[in-house]
DNA sequence: CAGGATCCCCCAAGATACTG
DNA sequence: CAGTATCTTGGGGGATCCTG
């Protein structure tokens, strides 16, 4: 019964197993709507918006969120449309360590930012080409 | 100055910012390197072994994550190269909630399992072909 | 409003080969 | 051993149009 989708890594340790579960739960978008909806149930849209996500990426996503069971969908059949969403208790698990990651994330942006200045000032060694060797155009 | 790496998703909340570090430091492999590391120093090879990981990508994230400031370098000049990798203190900070994850996911694993299969097996009604949509053996 | 279907682009990531 | 350089591909992910 091996996942197709884990690239194979036939680790010694417990790593392919995190592995695997980094590689569904663990992705961008995952992470942010898990991030999200711990704050309570929320509108398609309302995510949509709130996330900068495409509708499509959304929707796969939740999908996916759903089928692990970290997700609950709800869908009322009203006239226009309304789904909500909210974690299982699966989920809420998952709200934990999510959050921690993510106070950890605004704390520490201007850390990695300012270390990567200074990585970048000090690789910058001699290198006085015409322009950005990062296009950021 | 924005960055050009982040896709340009304007997000009114916080989720803008987490997501900018998420894609820098929440991808699998940085993940699992510094989960890998958070047990201590090790040497490239023995992390590109242990992580099934190929050496460009490894090569690639050592980097990425030593120029967020999160790795540390050291080469030790000998016939035979050496060079160790560790956290640095930032990094260190970043081992609790990756641990956290860990955990969470070892402890999770067969749950997401059971509740994928539970899903499939539920959507797989009136599918009567005698075709795979899932390549799974 | 929720989301399926399509088209398409581009880069993350693996495989391989070479070097110091 | 510890990388770097190069080539190639899969699929992540956006844009757009359409429907219930």
């Amino acid at each position: 019964m091996g996942d197709p989708k884990v690239t194979k890594a036939r680790s010694p340790c417990e790593c392919g197993r995190i592995s695997e579960v980094l590689s569904r739960v663990g992705d961008r978008w995952s992470t942010l709507v898990i991030y999200r909806l711990s704050d309570g149930r929320m509108r398609f849209n309302e995510l949509k918006r709130q996330l900068g996500i495409s509708q499509r990426m959304l929707s796969l996503t939740l999908r996916e969120l759903e089928r692990d069971g970290l997700v609950r969908r709800e869908a009322f059949p009203t006239v226009p449309p309304r789904v909500d969403y909210e974690l299982t208790p699966l989920g809420e698990s998952l709200r934990v360590p999510i959050r921690a990651l993510g106070k950890w994330a605004l704390d520490n942006l201007d850390h990695i930012d300012a270390a990567r200045a200074s990585y970048d000032a000090g690789s910058d060694r001699r290198d006085g080409g015409a322009g950005e060797e990062r296009g950021a155009a």
